[in-house]
DNA sequence: ATAATACTTGGTAAATTGACCAAATGTTCA
DNA sequence: TGAACATTTGGTCAATTTACCAAGTATTAT
């Protein structure tokens, strides 16, 4: 069926469609942050936001930089916070 | 927990997070399409068709205008077009 | 080496999603 | 009115997602 770069696509608003995901590329453009740091901000078990990183790195949206026993995350392309002013406009305007 | 409009713009993402969902928004990018046209092109069952078109209305990503027994379906606003070309962009970039 | 800290991975259970079928609704046309 | 077509809605089932816990790995510090 459908074109496979659809799937693609797909795969990239999915690695997007959650409110933890959101909340961690937020905090990490502001400044990298390591698991814990997130862990301490959102409120949950450690592995779930491990998991969560770990889906946003093989969407390649995050970057993992291991450094003593820490593992710290950035955004491997600020461009995509473009993207969420965009969005964040569009919902701005419909109720 | 985070912010409650994390989980709206995490709702909105999550709509465009399906293969057949970003392809009738091509679709009905071009022209707008009734349900039935979208069927064929996709290949699944009409009522699956409808609910991923209810889905994204809902999301106010699409209109309907229903005239005589078909349902036409377009763009609420052709600026998703241009979210939809930046995500193309940073997809081509890497692997 | 051992303990402590940071993180990842595997397992499990609950919730959500997506596909189909069948039934209900709405519109046109004879 | 009744038949035919277009669409929506409800039900069911399989697959996916997400959260937690527990166990495993890795690094630092004693």
């Amino acid at each position: 069926m459908i074109n496979p770069k659809y799937k693609k696509r797909a795969k990239f608003y999915k690695a997007l469609a959650h409110p933890t995901r959101l909340f961690i590329i937020d905090q990490i453009a502001q400044q990298e942050k390591c698991v814990c740091e997130l862990t301490e901000m959102v409120g949950v078990d450690i592995s779930t936001i491990s998991k969560h990183l770990s889906l946003l790195k093989n969407e390649g949206i995050v970057v993992e930089d291991k450094r003593g026993k820490n593992v710290y995350y950035t955004l491997k392309c600020p461009c995509i916070l473009t993207l969420f002013d965009c969005v964040k406009d569009s919902l701005k305007e419909d109720g």
